[in-house]
DNA sequence: CCTGATTAATTAATACATTAACAAAGCGCG
DNA sequence: CGCGCTTTGTTAATGTATTAATTAATCAGG
């Protein structure tokens, strides 16, 4: 049988890993997780966000989200305010605090990312940017959709 | 800030959350999980195996395989030995029915990554190996080390 | 209106991920 | 021998992933 630790499947996981390997500190030292991340950064830049969006956006479930959430707003980083003409619905938004944190840990993953850029060099990253797109579009079936 | 959802990390996790989405769902007809198999196609290649080595074969942490090995245990998928010259350690190896398992998935599992093949085309699938074998290389610190 | 289907979000149950702390066995060296 | 250090594997605590079931609200037809 093929070696699966050279199928695609598996190297995507370890290049993530490795990737990840590069952020999780920066995010771990102030006390937020990647997930948590992932949302801070969505809700920074399209404002009020409904959970569904939210989900679609960051690649999250919806029962992982309610977790995620409920953390968030327990530290005091995120608000829900309920829709009043849909009483099912809920708007999300960023408080003041949340997006303090937010400034705080952006130049620092953005100077690693640079940095990252560059070590991979960009054409490489371009390349393999668009391979993976390919990949993703023929994969119909993903989380949060 | 950059858009993370055309950051690298977010790629990766998109690209394998959408080609898991073709094996997934053989996996759990049959009752096991991708962990579980990762190990299951370790052990059948490999024969006997101590868990650090299978941890970094396979990408997972000592934490979430101890659990892993538990219920592949108990399932009677896996048997452990202890090794008599040093007591700390283990030897794992399938079971008859483990065997088995492996035998019933592996047709399953081949014939949808040749149809996936075929999708992406394997010259993309070849390129796109190679640069994430560059990605890895990179990050030294991955799961498993 | 009112009932069945749909939708938004949550809950439940199980499995894995991550970090830190630990127990136990082996090892090295005075 | 005895003590400190390292290694192997596990436990603990918290957070997320996945699937299925559930609650509550809306909607579509009749």
């Amino acid at each position: 049988m093929r070696d699966f630790q050279e199928a695609l499947p598996f190297k995507l996981l370890r290049a993530r890993d490795a990737t990840m390997s590069h952020f999780r500190p920066i995010l771990n030292s102030h006390g937020v997780t990647e997930q948590q991340w992932r949302i801070i950064r969505t809700l920074e830049k399209h404002g009020e966000l409904e959970p569904r969006f939210l989900a679609q956006r960051c690649a999250l479930l919806s029962p992982s989200l309610t977790g995620i959430l409920r953390r968030l707003e327990q530290s005091g980083l995120v608000e829900r305010h309920r829709v009043p003409e849909d009483r099912r619905r809920v708007n999300l938004c960023l408080t003041s605090k949340g997006l303090e944190l937010f400034e705080r840990i952006r130049p620092e993953v953005e100077a690693k990312y640079q940095e990252f850029e560059v070590q991979v060099s960009p054409d490489k990253l371009e390349r393999l940017n668009r391979l993976l797109n390919d990949v993703i579009t023929l994969g119909a079936n993903v989380s949060g959709e």
